[in-house]
DNA sequence: GCACCGACTTGAGATAGATCAAATATCTTT
DNA sequence: AAAGATATTTGATCTATCTCAAGTCGGTGC
């Protein structure tokens, strides 16, 4: 890929936007490009940091498995979002493994590249700080989750989370969400068995808040699924 | 408190170190003492944030609590340490709230301050990024352990991090661990109900593993604790 | 179009840990 | 030091969710 493309790319992220060609440039001589197919590690548990990456395309999930090789998904990366930022800045190796959940081609940008930045740019530092303090809040929710709501409430929430932005509309039916990943790995990103998530959405189908075809839902019934998440 | 006073204190955290005299004269001019007792909430879930908070002396415990009035433990705060910093670099209200669980001493620094010093110093900026990234870090390893590990394992998790370091020897018998809150606090830090903890606690004790008096544990065999936690 | 393979669903049963309740112990306040 | 209040322990029971097992569905390659 010519680093006139990979420039482009640079230039659509948050993280990029309102700094200046020639620094984006600086950045872009510190980035590589890589392809991964399905299924593909790009590093594992314990492999040290030397950077962090962007998704240009594809799917890729962060996870850990038990000693008993039980596998937890801990996050999901899409098109356009950054991983790895918090290891690159602390002297740790990384504390999850990183897989291709679909064919994948990615932006590696080097430490060295982000640390010059920082020391050049505040924007950019407080841009990087907003960036892990936004995963440091979505994680919070997790744990919340995780500890204060049942399986059905959480696959409730997520449903919620992920309905498309149809704006503000309170009671929008035939919002639709489609699941961007198998659902026994939306199951584990949930923290719940894949048979239990299975059972759920069949449930929410039943009673008609729901309907599912595949990999896409769509909510019927906004309000009754938001009490029934609620409390 | 005289400024002199808050100055020496800033000095000592590893986030001002290295900041030159005059820098964290500026930052004390930005930072307000509160005195909170036992009990006193310190911001709701919900508030706005100003600034991140230091606690110089007590115990504070971060939560979030459910519709019924479970209340959820994520973080317990004790002396020299931060907490507040990731809500500020957001424009988003405190997704947890704060409260005293001994008679506290706080600082309040100005995010207006904070905001300054990443303007100009660098170092002030990888430091905050290096902060963050560490709760970031430790907030992974909460979720690892609720998703893949049993109550027992995680209890077992907490003593073994927080024997107060008595150096590298493998099986140093007799470490001490006190326990810096109620067990009902620590219950629900490990998001465990207080019963199965005092159970288990009870439990390790039987098997010889432990000792318990109060808020002081003490770990008798560190191997067999060890072995029991891993698998 | 058919056979195969992984992903999903459905049923039955098991269980870790929660909840409820009552008895102690510990700390606070007077 | 006694009375209350709060925290902890212990026992008995309950239940949400997991696990195991057996289909069924849906896409892929031949």
């Amino acid at each position: 890929m010519s680093s006139i493309k990979v420039h482009a790319i640079l230039a659509t992220l948050p993280l990029f936007k309102e700094m200046g060609p020639e620094e984006i440039d600086r950045i872009a001589q510190n980035t590589r490009e890589s392809h991964v197919s399905r299924g593909e590690i790009i590093f594992q548990r314990g492999d040290p940091s030397h950077g962090f990456y962007v998704v240009i395309h594809g799917q890729l999930k962060l996870a850990f498995s038990s000693p008993q090789g039980v596998e937890k998904v801990v996050h999901l990366v899409g098109p356009g979002k950054t991983f790895g930022e918090a290891v690159m800045f602390m002297d740790m190796p990384y504390p999850v493994y990183a897989q291709a959940i679909a064919d994948s081609a990615l932006l590696h940008i080097a430490r060295s590249a982000v640390f010059e930045g920082i020391e050049r740019d505040p924007v950019f530092c407080r841009k990087m700080l907003a960036g892990l303090s936004s995963r440091l809040h979505s994680l919070i929710g997790d744990v919340e989750a995780y500890s204060l709501r049942s399986c059905t409430q959480r696959v409730i929430g997520y449903l919620l989370q992920h309905d498309c932005g149809c704006g503000a509309t309170d009671n929008c039916a035939g919002i639709h969400v489609n699941l961007p990943a198998s659902k026994t790995v939306i199951a584990s990103r949930l923290n719940i068995s894949p048979e239990t998530f299975s059972r759920i959405l069949h449930d929410l189908s039943a009673s008609g808040m729901i309907s599912v075809k595949g990999k896409d839902v769509t909510i019927l019934d906004m309000n009754k699924l938001r009490e029934y998440g609620q409390q």
